[in-house]
DNA sequence: CGTATTTGACCAGCGC
DNA sequence: GCGCTGGTCAAATACG
């Protein structure tokens, strides 16, 4: 007999349920080899294949937490391979740096400073690749005059390249105070203070790739000296459809991206320990964000919400 | 009218 | 010392 149930599972390709029903939370085992989840097949109570009980019930809802979790994980060897890339892209970026030798600009200040630089990619199937050097040549520029350790970190976004504006919604509140043209990049670089309490001595530079319009780079310097807004603050237009928002939205979390690597001596990419939970978070965000945004996925939800709450299912309920 | 943004002027650091 | 460049200031302007 077929089940009436709608499987809800998000077809992840973690496995495949022919009536998830009998899909409990224990009967599945991630292997880290292969990165996907093993099948354990488990006896099936009649009863239950037939009419949804309370118990029922609730081992669904413990194979949706159970399915959350498995999701994390897999969100976690995400993290690792992305990192590993990462790091294999700065060492790529450092050597192409140094084998520039038409890279004869003349460098303000540029010391050891703290880097951390996070690449986001935002509504794109194309992969997120590196700016080019120059940003972050430009990155290791530091205009205060005395050398205290500057936190500064490196933002890449990857946006419309019709969106000509600057904005960068990390949760923050900025203040643009300046906008100036550099030398090696036409495009216009945005200063910003934050604004989101007084005194916060946190600056950011937001800037397009010369090469690739379609990449923001957003430097920030400093540390926030109040606390990270709960959610990234959705100022009116954001609220608005976000088919045509191209900016992004993100949140840098307050880790060991700002704080750690105190030696670091080139920028980096690489995230440490400390920065993975930061990370993690950032992408089930935007994972949420793009599956909310997809709307094969609203419809795919609102017809399996609604095939659930049948009236006439409801009365087996 | 208050607030945010724009933009030209100014300043300081750096290389020659 | 001079010129170039990036960063900041502040008056003007735009916007709600």
């Amino acid at each position: 007999m077929e089940s009436n149930w709608v499987n809800t599972s998000l077809g992840l390709n973690i496995n495949t349920f022919t009536n998830h029903i009998d899909a409990t939370p224990k009967n599945e085992r991630f292997d880290p080899e292969t990165s996907r989840f093993e099948r354990i097949q488990l006896p099936i109570k009649e009863e239950e294949q037939t009419m949804p009980s309370t118990g029922v019930l609730i081992r669904e809802l413990s194979r949706i937490s159970s399915e959350n979790k498995k999701l994390t994980e897999m969100l976690s060897v995400l993290c690792e391979n992305y990192n590993a890339l990462q790091n294999h892209l700065a060492d790529l970026m450092t050597t192409n740096k140094n084998s520039d030798t038409s890279m004869t600009a003349r460098k303000r200040k540029a010391e050891s400073e703290d880097y951390s630089n996070i690449i986001i990619n935002n509504n794109s199937n194309r992969p997120t690749e590196s700016s080019s050097s120059d940003e972050l040549e430009s990155a290791t520029k530091k205009s205060d005059k005395d050398n205290t350790k500057t936190k500064i970190s490196n933002v890449y976004l990857r946006t419309d390249p019709s969106d000509t504006t600057l904005v960068v919604k990390d949760g923050y509140q900025w203040r643009k105070y300046g906008q100036k043209v550099t030398r090696d990049n036409p495009c216009p670089r945005a200063y910003f203070k934050c604004s989101f309490a007084p005194g916060c001595p946190v600056k950011k530079k937001v800037q397009r790739n010369a090469e690739d319009p379609s990449i923001v780079v957003a430097t920030y310097e400093g540390e926030h000296n109040h606390m990270q807004p709960a959610q990234p603050e959705m100022s009116p237009p954001a609220k608005a459809p976000a088919s045509h928002n191209s900016a992004i939205t993100l949140e840098l979390i307050k880790t060991g991206e700002m704080q750690e690597n105190s030696n670091a001596k080139k920028p980096r990419i690489q995230e440490t320990d400390d920065q993975a939970p930061a990370i993690q978070q950032l992408l089930v965000q935007q994972m949420a964000s793009s599956l909310t945004k997809d709307p094969n996925f609203t419809a795919a939800l609102a017809a399996a919400i609604s095939g659930r709450y049948n009236p006439t299912r409801m009365q087996n309920w």
